[in-house]
Formats: structure tokens, C-alpha cells, sequence
DNA sequence: CCCGAAGGTCAAGGGTGTTGTCATAAGGAC
DNA sequence: GTCCTTATGACAACACCCTTGACCTTCGGG
């Protein structure tokens, strides 16, 4: 079939479906991001995008060489999104939180796509703007070169893993959702203190605690080593 | 067709497969995790799991309601595989690093298993006995409940959100991992210092750090974070 | 030794991504 | 305004997927 796919840029022709829609990479992204937030983790299927785009599913391996190739578009346009309307305060501790905080929230927006796609790296404009904004924020605060790039990478694994894990959880179909939901307090309720001493003492701080993302705390947990490596610093 | 799964302990009859196995619940396991572990990440289907086994693919399912619950007893061995042999010293710090990197390390020997399980409760009992050894570790080290149980959860939640994240990278199709990895150098080594000043500056630290996992650094900045605030409650 | 039923097998239904071929309309050339 | 090229949408088919209902064989308790 030699090559399929011409890039955006340099389409001229825009031959309309059957039912009259004129496609674009643009409009399959976001019809994309649309199915998958109505309907299930497992709506997003070439058939079903090429319904909800009103086009024969394989209009869709016209804009993007296989379904990888459309989840990194998908994955950039979140980050594009998490990103949009931010600026630096300033403040680093202030920075940083709040671009964790959105990345957290972006990927939240969109479970089913940041649990397949949180862990790539895309290399297209977002994220590299992405990219360019933190390590800004660490090197503006007073890190050397060699410490801010460490941390940059520390604090973005962490962003980005705390994404997918409650992404994960949260594009569940609904069934293991419940049910590992429940197993909070039907299995480490039912603990005896004889086998699970430490587990028996703390069950109800426990279950209540495990309701909600762990990342909000293991983030100020982050930037608090990271200040007193800055402190640290501009002491010595 | 009713209740088809007997739960293990209360299986009798063992019928041979056509081809002289004798199926178990175990001996499913081992042979998925083996199945994963030679042949990449799409080789775990029910299919080909019946066809390693030398059965039909549905006799799995007198064993496994479905792949959902197939699933679950792989992490579930996979927790079971990081604990085995280990004991806690006393040290806190030594302890709880331990426990982050064998987690780690466990997963990461499956990575498409983990990276498909490692956001599941399974409440089974490797898991509840990983629940039960980190607790111990902080409410002996001086905890009180309520932060011991903070702790945990941040702790426990960035060991299995870094592996899980570390794990689908190496669970890639080929192809798309080394694309992932060529993204460091083709697309952010290109990047000009106008509009990137940032990570231009830092191009080669950057390219160099990003080949290694994060892990390490954040779990000593997490440990030096939860170090801060032991010192505080013992202090106060 | 018999017989109930556990458990392996078979076949089918309804999904999936992908690709080779065909046909048609868009838009440049004249 | 007409023609021609070719981009692009449509179609059909392949090879795989999970799951289930019905069937049948063989195990093992009485």
C-alpha cells in the first residue's frame, strides 16, 4: 500500500464521507477524546471511531499510520491542555505544585487515554514546551545545571506516574472498579490482629485514607526534600 | 451455564487434557507468566495461554471466571515474588528501600503483567502481608497511626506508580519503545536555544538522566522527606 | 461397579486492528 | 469549462481476540 499517510500541512484535497463530514487530524483527535470520555475505556476502537466520525473505520489509517500513532496525538493534546492558561509565578514551590496538580487533573480528564499513554514520550510541541517550563522553574530557583536535571526528572516521573496509576484505576470497567474498591473493607477489614498486627490497629485510618489519590501527599513529600536540597545549596 | 469457576482447594477430580496435562490453578499461572515473560506483551491471550498449556483455551475458564480475574492472581504471585526472603532490620530507612526496589525489581521482571495490574487491589494474601510489613516498619519506627497511615499510602502508591510506569515502557511493542527512546536525542537535541533556552542548556545532562529510571532519586527524596518529619515527632 | 457431575472440548457469536483494491470527487492545467 | 491525475473515502476480507452454551468423557465417592 506503499504510504498512506500525507501530513496535515500539506493536504489539499478534503473529500467529504458518505454522510457529508469532511474529516481532519484535528477533528479525529477530538472526536476521539470524545468517545473515550462518553462511553468506556473500550469504546476507543477504529470501528467505532469511524462511526462516531461518520466514516468508513479505514478513513482513519488516512491521518494516522496504526491506532500507536493516534494515541501519541492523543497523549500531546492532553499535555497541551494541562498546560494551557499556566504561567510562573515565580515561586518555585508554587510552580511546581500547581503544574504537577494539572498534569494530575489533565490525565484524570481523560482515564482510558492516560493509562495507555502517560508513559510515552511524544517529543511533539506540548511537551516539550512542558519540558522547557519546569526545568526553567528549577534552574531559575538556584539549582546547578546536573541537580536541576535530576529533580526535573524525579518530580516528572512522579507526576506523570501518579497520573497513569489513578487513571488506571479510574478507567477500570466499572465491575473491577467496585470490586477492588470493596476489597478495602471486605479483606483488610476481616484481618486478625494476630496474623496483621499493624494492619488491625490502623484499618479505619487505613480504608478511609486509601479512598483518595496518594499523589497530593507524596508530592508535598517531594517538594519538601527538594527544598532542603535548595536550602542546602545556597547555604553552601 | 451457571457457576462454572470451583474455587482451588475444593477441586477433586483433575481430567487430563487431551494431550496428558493436568491443569491447576498454579500451574495456570506459571505457565501465563512464563508465556509473558519469553514471547512479548500481546502473547497473553486465552488463546495462546490454552495452547501452551496443552488444553482447549476455555478450559481456563473452569478455573478463572474470565481474564480479569486471570490477572489478579498474576500480580497477586508477582507481590508474592518481591516479599520472598525478605526481613525487616530495624532501620526504617534500609527497610522501606528495600521494600520500594524489590517491588520495583518484581515488576519490572513482568513488566506486561505489571503494567497492566500494578493499580489493582487483589486483597490476596501476598498483598495484605506487603500491607501489614510496611506499616509494622513505620508505626515501630515511631509514627503515630494517623501519619504512619499518610506515609504508607504515599509510599506504597510511588513504588507501584514507578514500577507500573517503568513497566509499560519496557512492555512496548518494539518498535514504539526505541521510537520513545530516539525522541531524546532526534527532537529534543534539535530544539534551538531561543525558544528552548532551558533545555538547550542542559541538552546532554538531560539526554543522559532520561535513560535511567527516575525511581532511585525519588524514593531518597521521599525517604529524605518522611527522615524530616520522624525527626519531628520524635523531637516534639 | 455404577452413576452423577466436574471438567475438557467443540463450535459459534460478536468483537478487534489492519490492508489491498476499487471508485469517485477535488482541484490544477489548459 | 473541461479533462486528468491522484488523493482519499469505501468495501471486503484476513487473522486474531474473549466468551459462552452444549456436549461428552472420565473421575471418584458410595
Amino acid at each position: 500500500m506503499a504510504e498512506r499517510v500525507v501530513p496535515e500541512h500539506r493536504r489539499q484535497r478534503r473529500r467529504p464521507t458518505k454522510n457529508g463530514t469532511v474529516l481532519s487530524e484535528r477533528m479525529i483527535v477530538e472526536t476521539a477524546l470524545r468517545l473515550v470520555a462518553q462511553h468506556g475505556a473500550d469504546a476507543l476502537s477504529v470501528r467505532r471511531l469511524g462511526a462516531a466520525l461518520g466514516a468508513d473505520p479505514s478513513a482513519v489509517y488516512r491521518y494516522f499510520r496504526n491506532t500507536d500513532a493516534l494515541l501519541l496525538a492523543l497523549a500531546d493534546e492532553m499535555v497541551g491542555r494541562a498546560q494551557a492558561g499556566w504561567r510562573a509565578t515565580g515561586d518555585w514551590r508554587t510552580d511546581l505544585r500547581e503544574i504537577a496538580l494539572r498534569i494530575h487533573a489533565a490525565y484524570l480528564a481523560n482515564p482510558q487515554v492516560a493509562a495507555l499513554a502517560a508513559h510515552r514520550t511524544t517529543g511533539r510541541e506540548h511537551e516539550t514546551r512542558a519540558v522547557e517550563s519546569i526545568l526553567g522553574v528549577l534552574r531559575e530557583a538556584g539549582f546547578p545545571d546536573a541537580e536541576a536535571v535530576r529533580i526535573y526528572h524525579a518530580f516528572v516521573d512522579q507526576a506523570l506516574a501518579f497520573a497513569a496509576l489513578d487513571a488506571a484505576a479510574l478507567a477500570l470497567p466499572e465491575p473491577a472498579r467496585a470490586a477492588d474498591e470493596r476489597v478495602w473493607h471486605a479483606a483488610y477489614g476481616k484481618l486478625s490482629a494476630d496474623t496483621h498486627p499493624h494492619v488491625a490497629a490502623t484499618y479505619p485510618l487505613l480504608a478511609a485514607d486509601m479512598r483518595d489519590s496518594g499523589h497530593p501527599f507524596a508530592l508535598e513529600l517531594l517538594l519538601d526534600a527538594v527544598g532542603a536540597r535548595l536550602a542546602a545549596h545556597t547555604r553552601g
